[in-house]
RNA sequence: GGGCGGUUAGCUCAGUUGGUUAGAGCGCCUCUCUUACACGGAGGAGGCCGUAGGUUCGAGUCCUAUACCGCCCA
């Protein structure tokens, strides 16, 4: 190998295609100090790109080259000279992964959309950051270690707290090397040396000085309150961890017997059957939690509510239990729910805990962590919660109580993680106060400091943010960032710090610990755009270069688990929002719209790894980033994924042929295509290319990335393999004729559409760009590091876009009056803008050509004519003769005409028995002998001219009407335009019926 | 209960300042293994853009209402 950049070096593959690429490496950087046209020419003889296009033979041998050529790296692409020092930059952070299991398609696409953001920006010569890491993931991460444990039969207890965190380690150290092998495999180009995880000592760090610091302003606060319990983790969980999930169950309508002058407490035991014997007054009202009753400590009702108005102030007794509780009057109540009457249980419900609260209710907590009945609960203590439920139904049945039982659906509170329903319950935890936080993220949406993408978000950020609650951050586990809180036992003193203490620092007492519980781990990941950076080091380089990050890009489900946090932090900690943009994609299900989850029977045909192997990964990152468009959802098709790996091999097979077609050329005039011989087509596609990157720029600049790759595709297959390339065959394949233009046309086109498809199809494109000979590169090494195509042959997309579009009658004249095909403006002093102007005006003729072409192929197919049957035409072609005339030879070979007699005139008498193909003002007659039935081809022309004319009652219509004063003038007159076009095209067909009825 | 999104060809989806005849892939029909490509090529069929109103010279696109599906929040 020569300088050792060539992917050879890691690699010893000895398939055909590779011994060509490394060949040409190494030619390559040999040609980097001097010319090297023999050993180009010795190149193309043994090289061949394999006959499909096989990912397996690039993406692994592609990527370690470019992460070995530290391209992924920002200070390359400065060392490079490809960015500026102190010049734009763009960063972008990865939403890290938790470290409980493998990939899926939603971090496929995560990943996708990222990569192609990043390689845009890497190209755009901008300094690039895209920072790898993965999250500890908490409650996830110790749940599947648990289950892990529970299949050796122990439990996180038998092995203590630190063992158990070293198993978890374990876990961690095996899962993080399957997730980063995979984000390899989807050729994600982040700088793996930056790659960061929650539980680094850095990252701890920066836990604890967040911690510290919100503590110290009084943002941070721990106390009793109402949080939501997962009795399976026991640990609280915050409001967003909580999934409501519908369920059929039942109304239980129960009463309470009121204390009365006659009847002031049961004679009988309870269960006894006889324990309400003697009660005169019942207050009757609904539960769907039956266990709770144990925990009453009151009944509400409305104070309006006149069935209950007399009972307020008075007195029932609980059941089971012989608790005295009072009943009170609350506006909370719903006068229309149940019988208007509530049951009040302030430790074991939200509501309950407001109404309990505003009337001194006690607080009385009948269940363990565990959610068994704690003693509280009389003679149920001990029971599984379900289990007293039933219990207690039962025993409210013998003793008279239960008045009803009704069918009822509702929602119940199902924990995140391990889909245990909660309990609500009263707890000591840390919380995090939510309503200052969120008043600041609020702005900065608001004032477009920070952008969200799609912007209908922000309606739902603004409604999250307005009502937000404040946030539970402590939870009871093991795994995770302990708390940074630390309890004297002698002063009782409470303190946060940065450091561990090794005495209080009120008492100087040694009898100090530190809170046994952990963070939320969305806690720690909020601080990511800056704590992955080197924050709290305001120092750190990256801190300094790249803070604030440019781009969140993430799914829209974790907007508030997530994103919305991370704003907060950072507004509070870092004084700005951590990015500029949020950008949210949607969630992918399959091909009906179901969610995918591993236990449906075809989860295999959406796995990452299975479609990467069948399709390979530029066909999986071309579908998810094409297939929709932002905070859309993806109902994801298999038969797109083939369709994406079909283009691949198709961009690969066009490669191919113009390789195969390069011979020995001298490839002198690619610097300079406006000094070849361009014929129309050659600029035709020039301008198409044009365009196309002036569209695909600004589309990637209004994050319309899937709109802007599905038209790189578009321009690829449909116009320029399926015209230009087909068109080039004239020349190429003609011994006689130029063969620089069209190759240097091939190549230039080929080659910058690579550049544009890049960020979507990493691996192809590279991989084909290698193979393209240096002197189409313009002098870069790598695809990945190419600058981004602002401009052909020296004409800037910007360029006089709007002067140029071209008068066409103008155009045709200055060509028929046989310039040479050359067409000259005087009165346009910029030389680029000329070229410009006929490369526009090359469309509309060459459009003219292909529709002929289109034509001449349908009536040949109506016709039953041979595919390969050559036959002779005459192509009456008014003013636009000589333009015609000048691509006869193309208009032959792509309409199957004999080209010996193809006759191409101004005028011309109609060909009697001839088939006629009209286009415009242009008529083609093939005489097509024996074939042509007048009866079929009038028929055939009649059924043209019906269409056309009722376009043309519609036109005149709209011209007719009150459009002409009202619309745009520029719009009025291209329906002006439209309309005589189309009287042109309808009189050529009335003449061709007339011929053949006369 | 509040909010958001979707409803476009048989299927999966594009369609961003309203502007000629609404697009793609796959599937379907006819032809074609023509020396880049059958993971291909050529030709073709297929849609009153959920429904009803409205604004406008002009509506898939904007407004209102409504139906169905889905999501988020309470």
């Amino acid at each position: 190998m020569g300088a050792g950049n060539g992917p050879g070096t890691f690699y010893g593959l000895g398939s055909e295609s590779f011994r060509f690429f490394s060949t040409f490496l190494s030619c390559y950087s040999f040609a980097r100090r001097r010319a090297c046209g023999a050993i180009l020419k010795s190149r193309r003889t043994d090289m061949d790109l394999s006959k499909t296009y096989i990912p397996q033979e690039h993406e692994a041998r592609l990527y370690e080259w470019w992460e070995a050529q530290g391209y992924f790296k920002p200070e390359t692409l400065i060392e490079k000279g490809l960015a500026a020092p102190e010049g734009e930059r763009f960063c972008i952070t990865m939403p890290p992964p938790n470290v409980t299991g493998i990939l899926h398609l939603g971090h496929g696409i995560t990943a996708a959309v990222e990569d192609l953001m990043t390689r845009y920006y890497r190209m755009r010569g901008f300094e690039t950051l895209y920072l790898p890491g993965s999250d500890h993931a908490g409650i996830a991460t110790q749940n599947v270690v648990e289950r892990e444990l529970a299949k050796e039969g122990i439990t996180r207890h038998d092995l203590g707290r630190e063992a158990f965190i070293e198993r978890a380690w374990e876990w961690k150290e095996k899962m993080h090397q399957r997730i980063t092998d995979q984000h390899r495999k989807l050729g994600i180009s982040c700088d793996w040396e930056r790659e960061r995880f929650t539980l680094d000592d850095q990252l701890s760090h920066a836990v604890r000085v967040a911690f510290d610091t919100l503590y110290k302003r009084d943002l941070i606060y721990r106390g009793p309150y109402m949080v939501n319990w997962c009795p399976r983790c026991e640990s609280a969980v915050s409001d967003l961890e909580v999934i409501p999930q519908e369920h059929d169950s039942h109304l239980w309508v129960i009463r309470y017997p009121i204390r009365t002058a006659e009847w002031d407490g049961p004679q009988h035991i309870w269960g006894s059957g006889r324990w309400a014997e003697g009660a005169t007054t019942f207050i009757e009202m609904a539960t769907t939690r039956p266990e709770t009753i144990l925990g009453d400590s009151g009944v509400a009702v409305h104070p309006e509510d006149p069935r209950w108005g007399a009972l307020v102030g008075q007195t029932a007794l609980l059941p089971a239990v012989e608790r005295v509780i009072p009943i009170v009057a609350d506006e909370a109540v719903q006068p229309e729910f149940g019988t208007g009457a509530v049951k009040v249980t302030p430790a074991h419900d939200p509501t309950d805990y407001e109404i309990g609260m505003r009337h001194n209710l006690a607080q009385i907590d009948v269940m363990t962590e565990t959610a068994l009945m704690n003693e509280a609960a009389g003679p149920y203590a001990g029971m599984e919660r379900y289990a007293c439920r039933k219990a207690i139904v039962a025993d409210f049945e013998r003793e008279g109580l239960l008045v009803r039982i009704e069918d009822y659906h509702h929602a119940v509170g199902h924990c995140q993680r391990c889909d245990t329903i909660i309990e609500p319950r009263i707890s000591t935890q840390w919380f995090v106060r939510a309503k200052p936080l969120a008043e600041k993220a609020i702005q900065v949406v608001r004032d477009g400091t920070l952008e969200i993408i799609p912007d209908r978000f922000e309606k739902t950020w603004f409604h999250w943010m307005e009502n937000i609650r404040d946030w539970c951050i402590s939870r009871q586990l093991w795994w995770g960032h302990r708390i940074p809180v630390w309890y004297c036992d002698d002063c009782d003193a409470v303190w946060s710090a940065i450091d561990d203490p090794t005495t209080c620092p009120k008492c100087g007492s040694t009898y100090i610990r530190q809170d046994e519980d952990v963070l939320d781990t969305w806690f720690s990941s909020g601080l990511w755009p800056f704590s992955t950076l080197g924050w709290p080091d305001a120092d750190a380089p990256d801190l300094r270069r790249f803070f604030p990050t440019d781009m969140r890009e993430t799914g829209y489900d974790i907007i508030f688990f997530w994103v919305a946090r991370e704003t907060m932090l950072s507004l509070e900690l870092m004084g700005r929002a951590p990015y500029r943009w949020v950008y949210l994609h949607g969630l992918i299900r399959d091909q009906h719209g179901a969610k995918i989850s591993k236990s449906m029977p075809d989860a295999w045909k959406y796995d990452p790894l299975y479609i990467i192997e069948e399709f390979g990964t530029d066909a999986l990152r071309y579908t998810l980033t094409t297939s929709s468009s932002a905070g859309n959802d993806m109902n994801l098709d298999p038969r797109r994924i083939e369709g994406a790996r079909n283009f691949a091999n198709k961009l690969w097979q066009a490669g191919r042929f113009i390789l195969m077609n390069l011979d020995d050329a001298d490839l002198s005039g690619l610097s300079n295509l406006t000094g070849l011989d361009l014929l129309l087509e050659d600029r035709w596609i020039l301008s198409r290319l044009h365009r196309l990157i002036g569209d695909v720029f600004g589309l990637m600049e209004a994050h319309q990335y899937g709109e802007a790759g599905r038209r790189v595709r578009d321009f690829l297959w449909d116009e320029f393999c399926d015209w230009y390339i087909e068109a080039t065959k004239v020349r190429l394949y003609d011994d006689a004729a130029d063969k620089a233009a069209p190759r240097a046309v091939l190549l230039t086109v080929l080659e910058q559409s690579l550049r544009l498809l890049h960020p979507f199809m990493p691996f192809v494109t590279e991989a084909l760009w290698q193979a393209l000979p240096a002197a189409a590169k313009d002098g870069a090494e790598a695809l990945i590091i190419a600058p981004w195509p602002m401009d052909v042959a020296g004409i800037p997309v910007e360029l006089f876009e709007s002067e140029t579009e071209i008068d066409v009658e103008e155009y045709t004249q200055s060509i028929t009056e046989d310039s040479g095909g050359v067409f000259a403006m005087s009165h346009v002093d910029d030389p680029r803008k000329v070229t410009l102007m006929e490369w526009r005006a090359s469309e509309f003729l060459w459009d003219k050509i292909m529709n002929l072409i289109t034509g001449i192929r349908n009536a040949r197919a109506e016709y039953n004519v041979e595919a390969g049957k050559r036959v002779a035409a005459t192509v009456v072609a008014g003013e636009a003769v000589a333009a015609l005339a000048a691509r006869q030879p193309v208009l032959a070979f792509l309409a199957r005409l004999d080209a010996e007699q193809l006759a191409i005139v101004a005028a011309s008498e109609p060909l009697e028995k001839a088939a006629s193909v009209v286009v415009g003002d242009v008529v083609a007659y093939l005489p097509l002998a024996g074939l042509v039935d007048v009866d079929a081809e009038c028929a055939r022309l009649q059924k043209a001219l019906g269409q056309l004319q009722a376009r043309i009652t519609a036109s005149e219509g709209r011209l007719a009407g009150p459009f002409a004063e009202k619309a745009p003038e520029a719009i009025v007159q291209r329906e002006r335009d439209t309309l005589a076009a189309m009287h042109v095209e309808a009189e050529q067909l009335r003449e061709q019926i007339a011929r053949l009825q006369g």
